[in-house]
RNA sequence: GGCGCUAUAGCCAAGUGGUAAGGCGUGGGUCUGCAACACCUUGAUCCCCAGUUCAAAUCUGGGUGGCGCCUCCA
């Protein structure tokens, strides 16, 4: 499988340090808030990463940290009165609603930066007698220019950086472009004891410390937003490969951008729109739809419109499988005949090769699609065998597991007697040729929740 | 100013030099009491100009438009 590089900006062939397992690391987020969607994208992106790597065969280790120190989060901890580990452990808590939501699998490490205070101070220590930052009032600060390939990752030579780089007015540091590894404490901010001091981590220092811990001092992936190449990832190289010398990450992966009316979503800008919120109207699963439907380096500008078209597909999908249980149920036995079979294998393959490119998950969702068709004829086909029809269910299960879609298949629930009374009468009505009566009670049972439609395999009663 | 991304139908969106997937929507049709679903069908000289080539959405050069990053950000 092939993956785009940003190291090398290039689509290059994966290839793990050991030869079934995949390490990957992928930057989680700050809690100080319900997520937006801008923020549900790496998280859906890279769970389909992950879940086709475990369809691949691979073993996967997938470690995702949660930022719970920092500036933003003791800012709303002030302003709402209440502790900063208050603020943060409602925010995970808050996140992990939302990523079940969106049908992302938990991380297999979730660590936390105020649990992982002894692994980021043995590094900054590392990097302080090794040279690479130095102490300043408490501070510590990276020493930019004792790492010579700093903006390898973003391609900014480092002279253009100090030239266009928002002017600091900390003149503590020995260079403008040098930046904080451990922060001294301020008056009322949540500190921890370390070897300068009461302190607390800088905000690119914990990623380095928890990945090195969890993965090893090189990783295969480490995944993330385009918003982070520079300064975070850049910062992160620059950190990890000063104190371990050895090259940091094998590959980098960056999803792109949700925009608003072609203008990033962005929590400084204030144009986000949370999950929670599109939940509430759309279902979690349009989300997560809208998201695999497009490819993950793409832009997608959201709208109505495109919640809209979502819904409608995912509609056609849940149809289509809802369709082949009720005709897999009045099959009887047989082949799978050789047509269906190269039919099979031909939408595997070509489901295959789309995600093997990048994760092309938009080709992905094509070959999803026409599967859909070619399994809609078979159900209609009153001559296909059970197993076909089986078989045909499971390949279109393996690939909405790995998109992480089509989870809401809608249980058989139990209809209530009232409403099975009420189907009953209708369908007297119907026999007898009554349809005003028979449309009448089909009003009365949408009335009471529940919907009735014809289909090929007889009347069909769902929940709405 | 530096670095980079992008331009494909009404909308969304793939596309690996050989003559444009898929989805949504629209119009038409088949099926069904109706509806819904499904199936068939309806649609693009691929932003502009030049070049390379037997052949360009695809490669090269030059425009134009849109977007992002350049120490808060997914």
């Amino acid at each position: 499988m092939k993956i785009y590089n940003t190291m090398s900006r290039k689509i290059e062939e994966l290839v793990p340090m050991e030869r079934d397992h995949i390490r990957i690391y992928a930057c989680g987020p700050t809690v100080y808030n319900y997520i937006h969607i801008g923020n549900a994208r790496p998280i859906c992106s890279f769970d389909v990463l992950r879940r086709y790597l475990k369809y691949k065969g691979y073993n996967v280790t997938y470690v995702q940290n949660f930022t719970d120190v920092d500036d933003k989060i003791i800012r709303r901890a002030n302003e709402e009165g209440v502790s900063a580990s208050e603020v943060s452990e409602k925010y995970i808590a808050e996140y992990k609603k939302d990523a079940h939501g969106l049908n992302v699998m938990d991380a297999d490490i979730h660590p936390k930066v105020t649990e992982s205070m002894e692994l980021i101070i043995d590094i900054v220590k590392r990097l302080v007698d090794s040279g690479h930052a130095y102490e300043k009032n408490g501070d510590v600060y990276f020493r930019t220019r004792s790492f010579p390939e700093y903006g390898k990752l973003s391609g900014q030579p480092i002279e253009d950086l100090q030239a266009g780089a928002r002017i600091d007015v900390n003149d503590i540091k020995e260079d403008p472009l040098d930046f904080a590894v451990w922060k001294s404490a301020k008056p009322g901010e949540p500190y921890w004891d370390s070897p300068w001091g009461k302190g607390r981590p800088g905000w690119h220092i914990e990623c380095s410390a928890m990945s090195s811990h969890y993965l090893g001092e090189t990783l295969d992936i480490h995944c993330g937003g385009q918003d982070l190449i520079f300064p975070h990832h850049e910062n992160e190289i620059a950190q990890s490969e000063a104190a371990s010398g050895k090259k940091f990450s094998n590959y980098w992966m960056h999803n792109g951008y949700i925009n608003i009316d072609n203008k990033k979503m962005s929590k400084s800008l204030g144009n986000f729109f949370t999950v929670r919120e599109v939940a509430e109207k759309y279902g979690y699963e349009v989300i997560r739809y809208m998201m695999v439907q497009a490819h993950y380096r793409s832009p997608i500008n959201y709208c109505k419109e495109l919640l809209d078209a979502c819904k409608s597909s995912l509609e056609r999908l849940y149809t289509c499988r809802d369709t082949i249980d009720r005709a897999e149920a009045a099959a009887s036995d047989g082949e799978v005949t050789a047509e269906a079979k190269e039919i099979f294998a031909k939408r595997k393959a070509q489901f295959e090769s789309a995600m093997d490119e990048d994760l092309n998950t938009a080709d992905a969702v094509t070959a999803l699609f026409e599967l859909a068709r070619d399994l809609n004829k078979m159900s209609a086909d009153s001559s296909v065998s059970k197993q076909q029809l089986i078989s045909g269910a499971e390949l279109f299960d393996s690939m909405t597991d790995v998109l992480g879609i089509l989870y809401n298949r809608k249980k058989t629930d139990e209809i209530p007697a009232e409403i099975k009374a009420l189907a009953e009468k209708r369908a007297e009505a119907r026999k007898a040729k009554d349809f005003a009566e028979a449309d009448r009670l089909r009003d009365e049972i949408a009335a009471l929740g529940w919907q009735i439609k014809e289909t090929r395999q007889g009347t069909e009663i769902t929940r709405l």
